[in-house]
Parts: C-alpha cells; structure tokens; sequence
DNA sequence: CTCCGTGCAAAAGGTTTGCACTGGT
DNA sequence: ACCAGTGCAAACCTTTTGCACGGAG
C-alpha cells in the first residue's frame, strides 16, 4: 500500500528540517519530487514522475527530475531500486521491505513479512563487507501473466 | 568462486543437450558467449563479454552478444542481474545464492548461506503471486570503500 | 550578493531494431 | 534448402554533462 496522507506530511516535514539543518536549499521541484513518489506505490521510473509533474510545474525538466531523484536518494529519502526493466525505479518506502518481482513482466510488489525481517545478517567477515541492511527479491509469476496462455519470453 | 571447470564442462553439455532436444540450433556464438559467463565470477556486463570474445571471435558484433545473452537467460542458462550501475550483469550460477552490493561502489560479491537459502517463502496468497525463488540483497560498503576516506557516491 | 539549482540542448552510454547475408540442422 | 542466427549500422531510450540564467539562503 502507498504511504498514508498522514505520514506523506511527516515525510515532508522531515525532509524540510533536514534540507534547513543542512543548508540544502528546499526548492518547489524537490518538494513536489519528493510528494510524487510517496504517493505512489507503484515504484515510478524518474520519466513516469516527469510526466506526472509536468503540469503541475510548468517547464520543469527533466534533467531537474533526474538531479533531484539522486539527491534525495543521497539525503536518505528515498531509495533507488534496481530491478528488471531498462529504467531506474524509486520508492519512498525506506523501511525494510521485500519484494514479489515478476519474471514475465517486471512488476515489482511490495510485501512485508516480520519473519523474513529478523533473519539475522549472515556471517561476512571474511569478505570484510559491512552490512547496512538487506532485502529479498522473491522471483516468480504475478497473477495477470500467470492467467495467460502465451509464455514467450522464458520457456520451458 | 568460479563454477570449477569440471562444472563448466558439464554446463556446457547441458546447454548442448537441451538445445538439441528444442531445435535451438547450436552456434559458436552461443557456446563460447556461454563459456564466458560459466567462467567468471564478477558478473560481467554484455561489453565485458564482447571484450573478451572478440579476439576468439573475429567479425563478433556485440549484438549478437546481446542477443545470445537474451537467449541464454530465457532457456534458463544463466541469470541477468539487476544490480546498481547503468549496464546488466550476467551470472552464470543458477543455483539459489545471494549477494553483497556495495552502495558506494557497485560491486557484487557472492555469498551462500545455509540458514538464508532454507527460509521458507512467505505466505503471499492475498496477491496471487507463485513465488519460485527467491534471492537476498545484502547492502552496505565493501573493504576497499570503507578504507576511502570520501563518501559521495556512487561509481563502478 | 553569492551560489547552487534549474532548464535547455547536446552528448554519452547501453540496448534494440531493420535488413541482408551466412551458417546450422 | 530453409529458416534462424549473425553482423553492421542506425535508431532508441535512459541518464549525464556544459553552460547561462534565476531563485534560495
């Protein structure tokens, strides 16, 4: 599900305090940016947010959409996702969340499981990698393509 | 690690077998493109492979590496990944593992983990999604970026 | 007032497509 | 011999960069 109305005005009353306590200056294009993706659920690509603000802002760019999209994600508001498909994805969730990616055509469902949340992190040492945190992509068939007949793509 | 030759051999004469069977005629492009992937574990990119094939290969096009790819990751052969960076990564272990990103600089490390790999697949009814596998994305900074002083961002 | 952010255009990758030719079955 | 696979070039799509202007702190 989206982000409620509710927590979508503390995001952005967050996001605000960190923009001022860090000297960001807080244009019209970030804050609209920003309201744009949380009020999707739908893991918008940075061309489907340009399309959805250009009326609202008139003239905006979409270099702008893309410069914005990294700052936020740099700022920790966001996140970047990085699943099938030749675009970029971003979701406002940035809570620990998993997700049901569709082998046939690339959509990416979110789902939340308290038990896959408290696997502990493995045991990395030998890599000398720092784990920050995880999520799991579960692989398979949505509804709609399993519903039909022709299966082009992947064969078997 | 790497699939061990004994390992690619076996891969090889899989592929060979399973194209017979579909009527999937069996090039040079496909078998060696295959025997590319098989034999490294850095998850190279599609140029990567061209690189490194088109001195075997003379005339290669990098289309064709493409399309062969393309061709390999629907029979089932190898994976396409989805990880940070512009370019798609190809990985030719099929089997259930999972990978350490790295935020900073994209890399990705193979990790495999007895208690990750027996998790049980989450109770997804509601959304009518069949779950067939699934694959975990551990993020964080690697050895060499920790030891980096500067932290802006991404590069690869 | 000073910079940083923005808009525009153009460049820079990465990937796909159209078409003619070649090669596997 | 037939049809799918390949090579080449050009198109395409997404993202980045250079530069001048304008707005936020």
């Amino acid at each position: 599900m989206a982000v409620k109305r509710r927590d979508i005005e503390n995001r952005l009353r967050e996001f605000e305090a960190r923009c001022r306590e860090r000297g960001v200056p807080l244009t019209v294009q970030r804050r609209e940016v920003l309201e744009a993706v949380l009020k999707r659920d739908d893991h918008p690509t940075a061309d489907q947010l340009y399309d959805s603000l250009k009326e609202r802002i008139p003239g905006l760019s979409r270099t702008t959409v893309y410069r914005v999209l990294e700052t936020l994600v740099n700022m920790g508001v966001i996140r970047r996702l990085h699943h099938p498909g030749t675009a970029a994805r971003f979701d406002g969730k940035i809570h620990r969340h998993h997700h049901l990616v569709c082998k046939k055509c690339g959509k990416v469902i979110d789902i939340h499981d308290a038990t896959w949340n408290e696997v502990p992190f493995p045991e990395v040492r030998k890599e000398e990698f720092e784990i920050e945190d995880f999520s799991v992509h579960f692989t398979g068939i949505c509804a709609e393509c399993r519903k039909k007949t022709s299966w082009k793509k992947k064969v078997d």
